[in-house]
DNA sequence: CTTTTGTTGAATAGATATGTTTAACAGCAC
DNA sequence: GTGCTGTTAAACATATCTATTCAACAAAAG
């Protein structure tokens, strides 16, 4: 169906089984194989998925003016002027205000945020008209 | 900046640098190496971006053919009942008892549930076999 | 306790990708 | 024509990926 991917037939295969939730032994039986060659193909899908993914994410980086990596540890309502900061040195005005930049941020970054903290390092684009995405 | 992707780093140094508008003369000087050896690099990039971006239509077609949608608030076992319904629209028979069907989902959306309660918004689709996913 | 289920590490052969060079070819500008 | 531009095909060594097996392990289900 589509021309050229980054799974094989073996990973699509087993990586759609899994969802559906089949057991790794079913699968096995059913694709003549065992167990853990099962595990190790639905292991190579998700990889190439994620790298598939990574792959986008870098690729629309670059159209961005300028990007904006806040490492794990920062306070989330330090990220607002991390990001108005690095704007004033491109001489961008941020559409968002502080509020609703934070909000932006929670929203789209729950997965990486507790209490405030941030987890995992969250990359921000700046487009030239003040747009911020991320990413 | 990004994990792990499909682009080497000689690919996407080639693939920026034409972006900039950079002769192929110019990035192979540079670089050390030839015009052809350069063309090749860009024709490499290319090819990986275009197979992430088919990648990732792959497996997202695999989670759009049905979607339903569960709201926070909704209680765990009305869900079956949303889903069957769902599935009566579209002609299509859930494979899975009502049961099983509440087994599936409490162990595939713990981090959603609380007592009987939907935390946050659940996705499930529905394929043309009846078979449910959690997306 | 026994079985099932999912995971992991190490090892393997075979396939595919990568970066490279060289030579050749077409289009365009001067 | 002489020089740029970008492209392509063939060939090659090296590196990475792929699918696979086997043995071992922990957690959960029976």
């Amino acid at each position: 169906m589509f021309n050229s991917t980054f799974l094989t037939e073996r990973q699509l295969e087993v990586y759609i089984r899994r969802k559906r939730g089949e057991s790794l032994a079913k699968i096995a039986k059913e694709l003549g194989t065992t167990r853990s060659n099962v595990c190790a193909l639905e292991k190579a899908a998700r990889r190439n998925i994620e790298r598939a993914y990574n792959t986008i994410k870098l690729v629309e980086s670059l159209l961005y003016k300028s990007v904006v990596t806040v490492p794990s540890g920062t306070d989330l309502y330090d990220i607002p002027g991390i990001i108005y900061r690095r704007a004033d040195e491109l001489g961008i005005k941020i559409q968002m205000s502080g509020p609703m930049l934070l909000k932006y941020i929670v929203e789209h970054c729950s997965d990486k945020l507790r209490n405030r903290q941030v987890l995992g390092e969250i990359t921000i684009g700046i487009d030239q008209n003040g747009s911020i995405v991320v990413l």
